[in-house]
DNA sequence: ACAAAGATCCGT
DNA sequence: CGGATCTTTGTA
């Protein structure tokens, strides 16, 4: 049984925090009880409202709303109608940052991290200190030159510039990538 | 009120 | 490479 991540953890910045996530375990207690728990490979930085690529970027909204509360939360959202995205919120409060966790080590892909631990909604917002169906807790950090980072996946509409900043983090010869 | 696009995945 | 599928956002 690993240490669960306390209150805290995720008020610091998000290019501190993202790193630093590697190597930590993503785990989601299912209706039935069952426990899933899956070592966190890869995650991306999405950070502040002059990020193209931050949903934040359109500003305080229904959608983003969550990201400005203080870091440690749950943020969801549907893309292409079909993928439930995890994100976990950090910085401080009118930070609008977040975390995308895009891989595990037994799920590879954003959308299907979404669908195999049957996010929705009902997610937006959960607090991921004190939720009873999702938290992280502490795992093995992994040597630093196995930590890569290359530009983000599937975000060119963001132009050049946001498109090729280095936030992303992946741990390397991992078998999801 | 309507149209367009999207932090993806899968099958062809 | 195109379709699935629906929410969010911009424009009128």
């Amino acid at each position: 049984m690993n240490k669960r991540i306390e209150e805290g953890y995720f008020s610091d910045d998000a290019l501190n925090i993202a790193p630093k996530l590697i190597g930590n375990y993503l785990v989601r207690r299912f209706d039935d009880n069952t426990l899933f728990k899956s070592k966190i490979t890869e995650v991306e930085v999405y950070r502040g409202e002059d990020d193209l690529a931050c949903h934040a970027s359109k500003g305080k909204t229904k959608r983003t709303k969550v990201m400005y509360d203080k870091g440690g939360k749950v943020y969801v959202y549907l893309i292409y109608g079909m993928y439930w995205l995890l994100n976990i919120t950090t910085g401080k409060i009118d930070e609008p940052q977040a975390i995308l966790i895009r891989g595990t080590e037994q799920i590879s892909g954003p959308g299907r991290i979404g669908r195999e631990l049957k996010l929705d909604a009902s997610f937006y917002g959960e607090n991921i200190y004190t939720s009873n169906r999702i938290w992280v807790e502490y795992g093995e950090t992994p040597p630093l030159d196995k930590i890569i980072t290359t530009p983000r996946i599937g975000i060119d509409y963001a132009g050049e510039f946001w498109a090729n900043i280095p936030w992303r983090w992946l741990l390397k010869n991992d078998k999801t990538i």
